[in-house]
DNA sequence: TGATTTTATGTCAAATATGGCATATAATTG
DNA sequence: CAATTATATGCCATATTTGACATAAAATCA
C-alpha cells in the first residue's frame, strides 16, 4: 500500500494492518528465524569440524561455554551479530555466509 | 587500507583511533563492518526506490526516523539484526540478502 | 528567497544481549 | 559400572541496543 493511501484512509480512522499484512508479519519473523538457525548449525558444523569443543570455541570468541551452547542452538538471547562475528573469527567468508543464508 | 575507505568509516562514526590501532582492524572485524554498510546501503536504496520518507518507513518497522537514519549510516548502534530485519520488512527474500553480502 | 519537508545527530531511560558462573544432563572413556 | 569430559540450561550484573524525543542541518518547494 503506498504512503499516500494509507495515510488518507489513516486520517480517516481506519486501523491499516490487513490480514495479508499479518500474515507476511510471521513470514519475516519466520524468515528471521530460519536465518538464525542456518548461520547457528553451520557455527556448530565448523567447530565440530574443527575438533574444538564449546569450551575451545568460547575462548577463542573471549566468550563462555554457555553461550557457545545457546549461539549453535539458535537461543532467541543471542544475536545476528555475535553468530556472525563467530562465524568470522572460524574463517567463515563473506561467500560462505550468503551460501549458509541460501540453504533451504 | 586505503584513506577513502577509513574516511568512508570514519564519516559513519565508526570510532578508530590511531592510524596504526586502525591498521589492525582484523581481516574479521573488517568483513563484519562491510557486511552491516553493505546491508546499510541496501535499506536505504530499497526505501528509495518505494518512494518512502524516513520517518515513513520507521512507521513500518514501529521504530523512529532517527533510527532509520542510523540503519542507512550503518552507525555502529544499529544491530545486524535490526538491519536484517528492516529488510525483510522491506519484502526482501534471503535470495536478496546473500547477494547484498556478496557484493564486492 | 523563505517556508516546508526530509534527513542527520545527540541524549536518555528502558529493553535486550552479553560474559561469567553454577549446575544439570548427556556423552565418552576406561 | 564409575569417572571423566562435553554440552545444555538457568540466573544475574553489566554492557549494548532500542525507541522516543529534541534539535540541527540539508534538501525541496512555492
Amino acid at each position: 500500500m503506498n504512503p499516500a493511501k494509507r495515510k488518507r484512509l489513516e486520517s480517516r480512522g481506519w486501523r491499516i494492518g490487513s490480514s495479508k499484512e499479518f500474515l507476511r508479519l510471521s513470514e519475516q519473523e519466520n524468515a528471521y528465524i530460519e536465518l538464525k538457525l542456518a548461520l547457528a548449525e553451520n557455527l556448530k558444523k565448523r567447530r565440530l569440524e574443527k575438533k574444538l569443543t564449546q569450551v575451545e570455541l568460547a575462548k577463542l570468541l573471549q566468550s563462555n561455554q554457555s553461550r557457545v551452547a545457546k549461539m549453535e542452538a539458535g537461543h532467541p538471547s543471542v544475536s545476528l551479530d555475535l553468530l556472525v562475528k563467530s562465524l568470522l573469527a572460524l574463517g567463515t567468508t563473506k561467500q560462505d555466509i550468503a551460501g549458509i543464508i541460501l540453504q533451504e
